[in-house]
DNA sequence: GCCAACGATTAGATGCGGCTAACTTACCTG
DNA sequence: CAGGTAAGTTAGCCGCATCTAATCGTTGGC
């Protein structure tokens, strides 16, 4: 029955629920090639006006998260990406416990954890961490970043992007669309499966993909956002 | 990677963190009998200035949370306390959580709680009851709330106020203390035990008090925090 | 090589929840 | 019952994070 929950500390600088998400948002969407963020794709991402995030990425920068040039975007700095990897640890470890704890149905723990995310302490995290076994991988199959702030990333490519023949293993898919991540578990398609591509229709048409669970064909949407760790 | 999670809505109005946090102090400050709240206990309780309570209390009316009469008081109305009730069945609930299945140390379980009552959905919570088997108190002592919002309050006395010879069961004590919380639980002292006053010193000194696990001195302080339903 | 179009930024406003300082009200004391 | 004191309220401010509207930079097409 305190007051208020004060916005977290990090070198004594404020870090606000939206600095978090502003700085998940910049990562994630530079993830691999170090390309600098767009302010109409971040104020996209996060669902704000783009005048919205071009103010908030300028008080970002007196932060030390990130480092800007105007009219040509954003970057994190490694302060920033230390901010991006603590809350990302968090959801990822809460849409693993929810799932696997509590039983949470896959297709909800993604919008409970994107609260819960920034309320959970440190400790209560590393707890969560240690009752599942210090994981590596969330149920969706995105790497959990350690507590030290670091990733293992493995290269993957969209299943839209495989030729017919090709094999591999079905490592990640995006957790954030609900309808999506339902049709897969009726179909009892999870990452870490193993894949071939048997047929690809042109024109973005719809591929036909071997699970182990049996044979499905994917339309151009799902096959896009599911990602494969391709053989060799 | 949604936007911000925007405030939950109770018959169309916004309840806002800090709206459950004054509705959950309102109702503390006035439980058992329903008197009028100070606008001055509310501050201290909240820990913000008088100023900063009179505007936000003024703020909760026209929500229908509160009935108001200036420098009288306040006092919650039926939807009010339907929302003080939803926040702590969700403390007590995660309370019970966080120190039964995660383990967290008992003194700790509030702070976390605080924080993590504003961020849990409904239906988290109720995964969360189930899990525990739809509990009917925390690990204070305290008497969880019902989903609908009915609450089973036994009459306790402070311990402070027990003569010698008393007997009752330890019914409940301040989830808010660290420090005590540590001391009884070094103790092996708990709600739900049985004890008796052996002993009680004049003018708020000490009182001897025989526990299940022992016969313990205890301060004034301390002995106004504990509650006891005392038999008969 | 100019300029239109588009993306980015600035300007100015809003709502929330907090603050201090100044002023009212209620009530108690003499 | 007058007046002082303590509690409560109002006034005016701030910072955060958002918005719309207007302006500015960059760049590609002609």
């Amino acid at each position: 029955m305190t007051a208020e929950s004060p916005p977290a500390r990090t070198s004594g600088a404020a870090v606000s629920q939206a600095v978090q998400d502003y700085a998940k948002a910049i990562y994630s969407l530079q993830r691999g090639a170090g390309e600098p963020v767009s302010t109409s794709s971040l104020a996209e991402r996060l669902g704000v006006s783009a005048a919205s995030a071009s103010a908030m990425v300028k008080r970002l920068e007196p932060l030390g998260l990130v480092s800007r040039r105007p009219y040509r975007g954003v970057q994190l700095t490694d302060a920033g990406e230390r901010v991006a990897l603590a809350v990302i640890r968090h959801h990822r470890l809460l849409e693993l416990y929810l799932a696997d704890a509590l039983g949470m149905p896959w297709d909800r723990v993604h919008a409970e954890a994107e609260v819960l995310e920034h309320a959970i302490s440190p400790e209560l995290s590393e707890l969560i961490a240690a009752k599942l076994g210090n994981p590596t991988h969330d149920p969706h199959g995105d790497p959990i970043p350690t507590v030290d702030g670091t990733i293992e990333e493995t290269a993957t490519v969209p299943l839209a992007e495989l030729r017919a023949g090709r094999t591999g293993i079905f490592a990640r898919v995006s957790d954030s669309d609900p309808e999506m991540l339902r049709y897969l578990s009726e179909r009892g398609i999870a990452p870490g499966d193993r894949l071939e591509v048997v047929e690809r229709q042109p024109f973005d048409g719809p591929l036909t993909v071997r699970f182990t669970s049996g044979e499905y064909p994917l339309g151009g949407g799902l096959a896009r956002m599911m990602r494969v760790a391709v053989d060799q």
